[in-house]
DNA sequence: GTCTTTCCTGATCGAATGTTCAGGGAAACA
DNA sequence: TGTTTCCCTGAACATTCGATCAGGAAAGAC
C-alpha cells in the first residue's frame, strides 16, 4: 500500500517535528522518549530505530533546524551581494529576524544547550554555529573598520542580534501573560530595534 | 551544640544554592531531587523535608532569587531618584546588567520557564515578574512622551533590555567555546549597547 | 508463488525518578 | 531528669526513564 510507504516516509520526519518542541519546552534532559512517541502516536521503540539512542534524535533534530536555516541565509547572502555591508548585515538580521518569529523554538533549543559546556553543545558549535558565527562577526568588524557600525566587540553585538531577534518570539508566552498581548511583535519593529542598536543610518531613499 | 545548629540553618540555603544551578543548567523536569542533595551532600529526603515538594522547592529558589534582587532594584531606584526618567531607567538596566553578569543563572531559569505557559510561568508572573516590569514599561512609556527615549513597543524595549543583558552573560559557555574568550564582556560595554537601543543622549558633562 | 528488506509494535530490562514513612539523635524546654 | 521539638537519615514505594530484543506486517525483488 502506498499510504502505509508514505506513512513511515513522515514517521521520521512526524517524530523530529516533535522531538523538536518537546526539547524546546523542557530541555534534552527533561524531555522524555515515551513523550514524544506519544505526540506523534507511534510505538516509542520506533524512535529508537529510526534513531540509535535519544542523543543521536536531539543531533537528527538539530541538523534538520540547521539545513534549512543555513540554506536560507546563504539566499540572503546572494540577494544583497551588490549591497553595503551594513545593508548586508541587516539583510541577515531581518531573515534572523524572520526565522526567530516562524521558529521561536529554534532560539529556544540555543538556549537551553547554549549555557552549559556540555558535549552536546561542543557538537552543535563546531557543526553547526561556528560556521554561521564567525562569517557575521567578521562582517560587523568590517562594518566597523569602515565606521558604518557602531564600535564595541563584535560579539557581543552579534549575540545581542540573537538575543533580541530570539527572545522577542520565545518568550510569547512569559509576555503574553504578563500584558494579555496574544499577537507578537512585527518582524519589522524588531529588525528597527537592531538597526539602532548598530547605529546603522536607514537608507537614503 | 551551635555548630549542628548552625549547620542545620545552613542546610536550607545551600540546598537552594544548589537547587538553583541545577534548575538552571537542565531544567525543572530534567533536575533530580537525588542530584541536588548529593550536590550539597546530605540525604534526599531532607530536600522533602524542608520543601514539601520538587516544586515547592523551586519556588523557594525563586523566592530566594527575587526577594534579593527585588531589595537591590529598590535601591538603585532609590538612587537615582533625583534624575531624568531615562537616566533612572538607565540605572536599573545597569543593575540588571550587573544582577546578570554576577548570577547568569537568574537569566537562565527565567528563559527556561518563560517558553510555555505552565503553572511554574503563572506563579512567576503573578508573584514576582508582574510588579517588577509594569513599573519599568511604564517608566519607558514616560520617557517616550517625553521624546528623550525612541519610540516602539515599550514592552518590546524592556525585553530587549533583559536580552541583552541576560543572554550575554548566561551564553558564556557557548561564547567561550565558540571564541575561545574566557571572560565575559564588561558590564558598562553591555550598558553602553543598551544606551544605542533606547536611543539616549549621553549625558553632557 | 518465495525471499529479502524495511518499518513498526509489544514485552521487558535495570536504573532512576518523586514521594512517603518510621525512626534516630541532638538541642531546647520543663 | 524527663519530654518535646527540630534536623536529618535510610529503606521502601510505585512510576517512569532509555534501551534492548524478538517478531510481525507490508512492500519490493526475483
Amino acid at each position: 500500500m502506498k499510504a502505509r510507504t508514505r506513512a513511515a516516509g513522515t514517521a521520521r520526519s512526524r517524530i523530529i517535528r516533535a522531538a523538536r518542541a518537546r526539547f524546546a519546552s523542557v530541555g534534552f534532559e527533561g524531555a522524555s522518549t515515551r513523550q514524544i512517541a506519544e505526540d506523534v502516536g507511534v510505538a516509542q521503540s520506533l524512535l529508537l530505530y529510526h534513531f540509535a539512542s535519544k542523543e543521536s534524535l536531539w543531533k537528527a533534530v538539530m541538523d534538520d533546524l540547521f539545513v534549512s536555516a543555513r540554506a536560507r541565509l546563504d539566499e540572503a547572502e546572494r540577494a544583497s551581494r551588490d549591497a553595503t555591508i551594513p545593508e548586508r548585515l541587516m539583510a541577515v538580521a531581518r531573515l534572523i529576524v524572520q526565522l526567530a518569529a516562524e521558529q521561536p523554538d529554534i532560539h529556544r533549543l540555543m538556549t537551553i544547550e547554549g549555557r552549559s559546556e556540555s558535549d552536546r553543545l561542543r557538537w552543535l558549535v563546531e557543526r553547526h554555529l561556528r560556521p554561521i558565527h564567525e562569517k557575521y562577526i567578521t562582517w560587523i568588524r568590517r562594518g566597523q573598520r569602515a565606521r558604518l557600525i557602531r564600535s564595541g566587540d563584535p560579539v557581543l553585538l552579534y549575540y545581542s542580534i540573537l538575543a533580541i531577534a530570539g527572545t522577542t518570539y520565545s518568550l510569547a508566552p512569559e509576555i503574553k501573560l504578563l500584558t494579555g498581548t496574544t499577537s507578537p511583535p512585527a518582524p519589522a519593529a524588531v529588525e528597527a530595534l537592531i538597526r539602532s542598536l548598530l547605529q546603522i543610518e536607514t537608507e537614503a531613499p
